[in-house]
Order: structure tokens, then sequence, then C-alpha cells
DNA sequence: AATAAATTGTCAAACGTTTGACAATTTCAA
DNA sequence: TTGAAATTGTCAAACGTTTGACAATTTATT
């Protein structure tokens, strides 16, 4: 491996000097400048990030932490915030946490001995109280952490109420929530609430089944299944999209036709869906725009740890309509 | 942060015997690696990592170099990486290509920088060269590198033959198969050669379309749709689940049944498709088994990085059979 | 009690870089 | 041509760890 001394020797420079043009430090001549950049390109030459950081600049990794990346909501997050972190110079350690507490805290301490510079949690298995000692700079998706640790979400409240409203407005007279397992300290139980006000407000009855999110599809299917043989509801709302495939799914296959018979709404509006499932109607979150304001307060919270923010930041949600609440003519 | 010294103080030994036993180096008295063990627990010590590793440890971090996760295939093919990387002690950092030359070329510096362990490439922009004179251990999926560097695929040819028998056996007359654009070196051609040559067997005339994978689905669909119209096609074969999807989506649409005027056969068969798509009949590639193995050679190679591994691994393809394919009674 | 073996300590160099203090040299303007 | 300013060099400490050589101490064995 090349190392910095190697450079100034070809340079003809002293090694100082070489580390002054890398961190544009002191003052150089435009003759010298070029003459390392050009010894740099020669051999290659790449600064040894852990020797940097040891010395105590940034290590330039932010670790992302999820609960898989194989759910297109989540997917497509990790993507954006590849992608948006990549642009300001970072780069990411990917955590899956898998809903498994302890691997999420094998991730948390492996995060703070590799130095990270900052983390983004959007997996929420632990408690406030380990990441509470973290120490590190950290924003949080979708679940309240720490007074100290900004929540970043979309309208979930807002959503709820729009999803309700799409349903009552399609004349639906039974409908049922699906939602998953109402999780402590998550706003993601909002659209519940938002969902809920809107139903009262009409004297509409509340008829809510819950289906772990962990649950396979397989499962879901069959209980869905059940649900919809059982209690015939002319209406349903759940509270991510991937359920609501199931419950089209289902719905063909039990012959009730769609939106004929019943209505389907979704959550998440991810661009897979919009993609491929164009017919489910749905409230998006927007994700570049979360993604962006993360970055942003991560980034603020890494040049200014004492930095000052709010604990919540919420964005608008928008509603797709397709043609799994179309009226019937 | 608390450092070894600090350890070495509270356990009331030296710094080198603290050293000792995280390294598990040297002749030790059980009750000091007991005295060490406490300290370490009671001040929630972690080993700098960076300092170990620039002292000539591992650093333990593989890089992962794919285009976007939000692909379900990609998705669930990182995801599964992380997670046997993860119980091997390794983590990943993120690398998304996103089709981007020079991206991919920031990345693989940045690799080098950063110390990492080791490399997994499943994105394809670059050309050998930069490829060969990385000087790490490199695990590629999916497409030729270089003599040193394993490829590990799946039976691309037979799951092209696969498709295409099965298009046959269901009495197709006239199929079109939709291919990306065909990379140069990259085993995924061989999809291509499989279902040519069942097709060529049986005196089928070859029909082919190409679709570039980073088209936007708006436009592909189009594409799709005049195809359907203007070739008027009895059976199409994807090499891709999500270009197959377009294709039952472009069918309803134009009001062409599946599987009665048109048989659709997708591939990869990820867990997504499995759950949300039964109806589609996919070839599957063993995600599971690929990952596996290709974490073994990277191991492997890590272990000992002048041991001779084969240039190229192939494993086997599942049919997955849905009414999409179903012959009509 | 004597000897060997096992354990622990001390010390220092090394990994590759950054950065400060200071000195030496070059450049430039008046 | 002188003096100030700009540039470069030398040197060394620091980041936190590992590991080797060696000495000092403790423990086990006879």
């Amino acid at each position: 491996m090349t190392k910095l001394t190697d450079v100034a020797r070809v340079a003809g420079v002293s090694a100082t000097t070489v580390s002054r043009v890398i961190n544009n430090y002191g003052s150089l001549s435009e003759k010298t400048k070029q003459k390392v950049y050009a010894a740099m390109r020669e051999l290659n030459y790449q600064p040894n990030s852990l020797a940097r950081s040891l010395q105590g600049k940034q290590t330039k990794l932010i670790g992302v932490i999820f609960s898989g990346v194989s759910n297109p909501f989540f997917g497509e997050m990790v993507e954006e915030l590849e992608n948006q972190l990549f642009s300001k110079g970072y780069r990411v350690i990917l955590c899956n946490a898998a809903d498994d507490k302890a691997k999420e805290r094998d991730y948390l301490r492996m995060l703070m001995a590799n130095q990270v510079d900052g983390i983004i949690a959007g997996a929420h298995n632990l408690g406030i109280e380990e990441y509470h000692q973290v120490g590190l700079p950290i924003i949080s998706f979708d679940r309240y952490l720490s007074d100290n640790i900004p929540i970043v979400s979309s309208d979930n409240y807002r959503g709820g109420q729009a999803a309700g409203e799409a349903l009552l407005a399609a004349r639906v007279q039974h409908p049922v929530i699906i939602t998953g397992q109402q999780q402590p300290n998550s706003p993601t139980n909002q659209r519940l609430s938002g969902y809920q006000a809107v139903l009262s407000a009409k004297d509409v009855a509340l008829d809510q089944w819950t289906l772990a999110f962990g649950m396979s599809p397989t499962l879901k299917m069959m209980r869905i299944r059940q649900l919809l043989t059982t209690h015939q509801p002319d209406g349903i709302f759940c509270t991510d999209d991937l359920t609501a495939l199931l419950v089209l799914q289902a719905a063909k296959q039990l012959n009730i036709a769609v939106p004929q018979a019943l209505k389907v709404i979704g959550y998440d509006g991810t661009r897979f869906i919009q993609a491929y499932h164009p017919e489910l109607t749905t409230i998006m979150q927007p994700i570049t725009d979360i993604v962006t304001l993360m970055v942003e307060l991560l980034l603020q919270r890494i040049a200014d740890p004492d930095c000052q923010l709010e604990t919540s930041y919420t964005l608008p949600i928008k509603v797709i309509t397709g043609t799994s609440t179309a009226a019937i003519s």
C-alpha cells in the first residue's frame, strides 16, 4: 500500500508538505500543490482513512439501522439514504436489526467501536435507555427514542384521516382497519387515531384487526381470508401496502370484486407500488423528503453536537388514488 | 471514550495484560482474565477498531457493491449478505453503484482507503481493468471480472431452457423474450442462449425485445403495450420478474386474458414474488445458496489471499409454477 | 526448599496520519 | 538591496492499539 511518505518521495517534498496539501493547511504554492497532486495520481494514492480517523478526523461513516431492506419501503428509504449520504461524502454501514433486540444492541456497540460519525435509526426493537447512552449524533425515523434525538416522520395522523375519509367517501358501511402491533412511542400509532377520529365523527363503528409486522405473508394471508369470509367488510384500510396486496389477492381468490364489493386502501406509496400496483389507492409517505431532512439534521448534529433541534419533524403525506377505492357508477 | 488504559487502571493490571486478554495472547491466569472482563463490562469498553486495524488487525468490514437495493431481488440478496456476514463477525459497507461508472470507481477507491477486508461485487458498470488492480479479495456475482475473481451465479443457461420449455409445453406458438441489454461478460446472457436453444430445437422462431435495465417502469410499460398490440404474442418470457409484472398489468389493461390468450413467465423468483405474486410462473435463483457460497469463498480468500478457487461457480435454479402459464382445459 | 514453569509487568516500537512549533529558505515588492 | 511575507522543511507528539523482548514476580512440582 502506497503511503504518504511515498508520495513525498516521488513529489520531491517533505511528508509534512504532502499532508498540508491533502488537508489544505498552512500556506502552499500552486507549484508544489500540483507536484503533489501529480505524485498522488501517479501512485494512485489514497490516504489511509483509519490513520486519519485515529488522528481525529471524521470517519465519514454513518450507521443506518433498519429492520431489513427486502421490504420495498425500507429498501427505497435505504437506497435514498445511501444516495444522499454518498453525495455528501459519507458512506453507509448497513445494519439490519431484523426485529432482534440483541442484534440491534450488538450493532450499536459496533458502531461506537467503529467510531461512526452518526446514526440513522429506523429499527425499533430497543428501548430508550440503550440509545440514550450512545453519545453519538442520532436521528430517528418514526420512533421516539429520547428527548435529545429528533424524530422524523410523515403525518401519520393525517394519513389515517385521509384513509378513513377515502373509505367513507366511497360509501363504505363496514370498514376494517388492519394494523401492525401497536408499538410504544411510535408515531405510526397515529394512523389508527386519525382513522378512528374520522369514523367516529360519522358514527361508523371501529373494527380493528392486528397482524404482527413480522408475521409471514402466508400466515397473514390465512388470517385475511378468514377476516374476509367471516366479517364480510366492504372496505379495508391496511397500514402498509404489502398487507393491502395480500387483501387484493385474497379478494380475488374469494371472488370478491374490488372495488365493487370491497374497497381497499394501503399505506406507504413507494415507487414500487406506484409502478407495479397503480390500481391500489394508498397514502404516500414522502421518502425523498424524509431522507433529505434526516440527512440534513444528522449533518447539523455532526457539525455541532450541541445544536438545538426540534424533538419532532412531521412531513405531509399525499393520497394516491387508484381504482381500488373507485366509486361504482 | 473509555480506552484500554482505563480498563487496566480499573482492573488493577497493566495495559499490556488487558491487550493480552483481548487478543488471547501470551499466558494468562483465569483470575486476571475475569478481573479484566469485569472491568471491561463495568466501563462498557469497546476496543477502538480504528486503532486495532491500523496496527494490523482486520477491519471486519466488507464492501458490498450493488446497483441499488430497491429492486427486491437485490434487496433480498443484500439482506441475506448482511445477515450471513454479520453472523461471521463482519459488517457491511453498502455501496450503491446505481449504473454509474464514476460512482462505482469512487466506491472502489473508498473501499481501499477504508481498508475493507474484502468486496462482494454485484454491480457491473466497470470494466475488468479497474477491478483487476484493486488487490483485495473479491467475489463477483453474475459477471466475469478477472481470471482471479471467482464468479458465482445460478444456472442461467438452464434457467433459459426451463423458461422456453415451459412456454412450449403450454403450446405457445409465437413467444417473445424480453431481455435487458446484453452486457459483455455477463452470465445472464446465457438465459437467452438457453431459451434460444430450446426454441430452435422445435423450430420456433426467436422473437427478442430489449428493454434497458435502467429504463423507468412507465416507459417500459409503454413499450410492452406496444409489443402486445402490434406483435400479438401468445407467450412472453421476461428475464426478470418485475418486467413480467408489467406484462401482466399491461395484459389486464388491454383485456388480454392470462393464461388463456397469453402465457407469461418471469425470472428471479424472490420471496417477494412468491408471496405477493404466486400467480406468476418464474425461474427461481437460489439467493440463500448464492450468498452462502459467496460469503464462504470470500472468507476463504481473506484467510488465505493466495488460495486457489474456481473461476466460476454455478448453482441450480428451480422452476416455480404459477397460473400464468397454466394450460387451458 | 529448590527449581522449573507460569504469570505479569515494564518498556518501546510500530501502524499512517495530522498538526503544531520553529527554523530555513525562497519570493516579492518597494 | 533590504526587509517582510510566503513557502517549505525538520522534528516530534499524538491518536489507541498490538506485540515483541526482557525482567520480575508468583505458583506449582518435586
